[in-house]
DNA sequence: TTCTTGACTTGGATTGCGTCCATCGTAGGA
DNA sequence: TCCTACGATGGACGCAATCCAAGTCAAGAA
């Protein structure tokens, strides 16, 4: 993660403790999809004045970076998703929504013909598997 | 259409105008898919008192019916797809937000291996594809 | 070290989308 | 035709996210 602010600074990103908070706090949960609710909370635990609205301000920046790929299932919030740099595919649980990374076989993109493609310049592709996970199944 | 009418009375629906009129839109336009609000605008164009919860209430039960898909691709509105009997994928555009159905190879189902579940009861699967229509590209 | 400045943060207001609920209306069977 | 349970209404409400004007501060300059 140290990388990461690396990376921002090196982007020309002023470094500020909320900044290097919330990049904290994604990397801890590494292995969970936090809501900006819980990225904001989590980050409220070591620097409590933090606002809302700056977690959304450096989620965002984050995404465009493409340091961070914002999950979107279905209604639900979004999720932040700080696993961006390899590529995989999400499993979601129908009935508490939380996120698996998984790895299907098979590539989407090269799955869509050209005559499927109506002119549209395709530049990525996304599976979503849709399931409910243990805990909800009993 | 009218096939669709049909089959909601027999489910024991009872048939109001304002769930014809839903109907009628959704059939309509069939090319594209709608939000709820445009839903909404079309049908009052033909029922003017028609209320927003009522469209969300029929939209929710076709859902529920399977007679028509929900899809929320970003964090825009959900839109609602009218093609539920006929299996396909969507392709969005990241400018204007429009939606297409496509067809691609192979079954992304398929393409989750056991070891990739996790416990999950897997029962879904989609792919979204993401670009640029013409329009927005040019 | 201190100064300066513009990028960053704040929190309250606002928007967008959707749901809830008490009340009224009406489709369709008796 | 009448009854009544199911559906429609619309205004209040909730949640996620964005906007905005004012205050704050990181980091380069001197």
């Amino acid at each position: 993660m140290s990388d990461l602010l690396e990376r921002l600074r090196g982007r020309g990103w002023r470094l500020t403790s909320q900044r290097r908070v919330v990049a904290e706090v994604l990397d801890d949960g590494e292995h969970v999809h936090l809501t900006a609710d819980e990225v904001h909370a989590r980050a409220a635990e070591r620097l409590p004045e933090i606002s809302r609205a700056t977690v959304y301000n450096t989620l965002g920046e984050l995404v465009t970076l493409g340091e961070v790929t914002e999950v979107s299932t279905d209604g639900r919030a979004k999720r932040y998703d700080p696993n961006a740099h390899h590529p995989h595919q999400h499993l979601v649980c129908t009935g508490c929504g939380t996120i698996r990374d998984v790895h299907p076989t098979g590539s989407p993109l090269t799955d869509l013909p050209a005559d499927q493609r109506f002119g549209f310049t395709v530049t990525d592709a996304a599976v979503t598997y849709w399931g409910l996970c243990p805990a909800c199944a009993s």
